[in-house]
RNA sequence: GUGGUUGUAGCUCAGUUGGUUAGAGCGCCUGAUUGUGGUUCAGGAGGUCGUCGGUUCGAGACCGAUCUUCCACCCCA
């Protein structure tokens, strides 16, 4: 071998234990969104460009990977575009296409193209890989698996209240306990930056608002500062820098912060809402939080936001997002279609299960019983009996060639199967299955039928 | 996209200020054991030191580029 082969950074090979551990938790996604009513669709892995671009702000467009357009690809750049470097203008012209960066927008691009098919208020779910052209990091990849559920064509807040029992029946299902699901209010947000006369910058107000947990007060304040925001309204923050309590207090001194804004208090109304159906349904092992720096960069959400963040002690970045949307279907051309949805990170929920030990031990169990291989004579006996069990639903194998029997025996050890069963001269003779329990060491003589029983 | 970090046997890692044939533990292979795996004992195989180039009499070590890993930004699942 001249050089070993490699793949792209960001991506990954999954062996079968990594496969049976990420279809473990993808069926209990897949049962839970089954059970609250959503219907699966898959879309294509890559779409138009158009589709993509601008949907995600330009720090999205950025990370969307563009597909190279196929044959002269150079014809429709001119002398002008080598020359003027200008990276979007010769983008647009070499490249057409680009693979999806989420599941929420080419979701809308469905909803639109379909709208005349599809029953509303239509419930869809989509398990599907996505693509970003991020620098890699620990539970950050280039490639890397979206579980969506989304309502559109209600505006109805029980929605919401049923995305956050789904939350809380995934992750309890899953084992996970003590996930904290965080909700805002994108109106709540905007009710703030207008109380300080920043409606204009709502974006770099949100963006640096939500970094309080990380870099403190203090630099939040310089941040904001430097985009402009004026004193006078940072001062007016100061309540909500020293927000604290339950539900209901935090609540009371956003009311005071955001009295004379009308989409503010109706961004409170929505989340008390929620809160009191959750109250008042229950939930099992996640817990609901507020969270006023909760922000989300996409710029699409206008309603709810949910953010899920891995039990304490844990560090990951967030497992699951979503929220509401109200225009999202506007872009394609079909207004006054609201729309909310969640999100499940598979593979840093896979990260955070295997860092907890949460994994069945069960799952990867694979074949049940190996038949030793003594021989051509004796072989197709066992292949008979093999037949056999395989008509009952019992995963069983004949090892292909008559080595050695330590090599057999081996071969069973190390792919953890529990049973081994013996068939040499004698037992061809007298008809029987010599059994062997590889974890006791224990073995014993049966017919056909006990063998059967014993293993089914 | 910005700054930093990592790469030595299948795995986890040693390798002194550049100096002979690059080491350990675990794993792997063979045998003790021709109808019995995991334990034990004895032996054995396996590395162009991420890659390419440079400095030097001499490079695993120094310099440059590149790829990769992880981290902090940015952003996000």
């Amino acid at each position: 071998m001249a050089q070993k082969p490699s793949i792209p950074k960001g991506t990954r090979d999954f062996n079968a234990v990594e496969v049976a551990k990420r279809s473990y938790i993808m069926n209990i996604i897949k049962e839970r969104f089954e059970l609250y009513g959503f219907q699966p669709i898959e879309t294509p892995s890559f779409e138009n460009s158009d589709t993509l671009m601008g949907k995600y702000g330009d720090e999205g467009d950025r990370l969307i990977f563009k597909i190279l357009n196929s044959g002269d690809y150079l014809k429709k750049v001119s002398d002008e575009d080598y020359t003027s470097k200008d990276e979007t203008r010769i983008t647009s012209k070499i490249s057409e296409k680009a693979l999806r960066y989420d599941l929420t927008v080419p979701f809308a691009r469905y909803v639109v193209q379909h709208q005349n098919e599809i029953e509303f208020p239509f419930k869809r779910y989509q398990i599907q890989p996505v693509w970003r052209a991020d620098r890699p990091q620990k539970g950050r990849f280039r490639e890397f698996y979206q579980c969506d559920a989304d309502v559109v064509g209600s505006t109805s807040l029980f929605q919401e209240v049923e995305f956050v029992q789904l939350y809380d029946a995934v992750f309890t299902a899953l084992d996970l306990k003590g996930v904290t699901i965080k909700i805002n209010n994108r109106k709540i947000l905007s009710g703030i930056a207008e109380v300080i006369g920043a409606q204009d910058k709502l974006i770099d107000f949100t963006v640096a608002l939500d970094k309080l947990d990380k870099i403190g007060e203090e630099k939040v304040k310089e941040e904001m500062r430097s985009k402009g925001i004026s004193e006078d309204g940072i001062s007016k923050l100061q309540p909500l820098f020293s927000l604290e309590g339950d539900f209901g207090t935090q609540v009371e001194s956003l009311k005071s912060i955001l009295n004379t804004s009308e989409v503010g208090l109706k961004g409170i109304e929505e989340l008390e809402f929620i809160d009191a159906s959750i109250s008042k349904l229950g939930l099992k092992t996640a817990n609901l939080q507020l969270d006023v720096t909760l922000a989300r960069g996409l710029n699409y959400y206008t309603g709810a936001i949910f953010e899920v963040a891995a039990p304490e002690g844990v560090k990951m970045g967030s497992i699951g997002g979503g929220g509401r949307y109200d225009d999202l279907t506007s872009i394609f051309g079909k207004p006054d279609t609201s729309g909310v949805g969640i999100s499940f990170g598979l593979d840093r929920i896979y990260l955070v299960l295997e860092e907890l030990n949460l994994f069945p031990e069960t799952i990867t169990d694979a074949t049940k019983v190996l038949f030793i291989n003594f021989g051509e004579k004796e072989a197709m006996a066992c292949l008979q009996a093999v037949t056999n069990l395989r008509q009952h639903g019992v995963k069983a194998e004949l090892y292909p060639d008559s080595a050695k029997m330590k090599k057999q025996m081996t071969h069973a050890n190390r792919r953890n199967i529990p049973y081994v069963v013996l068939v040499g001269e004698e037992e061809l003779n007298s008809g029987t299955y010599t059994l062997k329990n590889m974890k006791t060491g224990e073995q014993e003589k049966l017919n056909i039928q006990e063998l059967l029983s014993t293993l089914k």
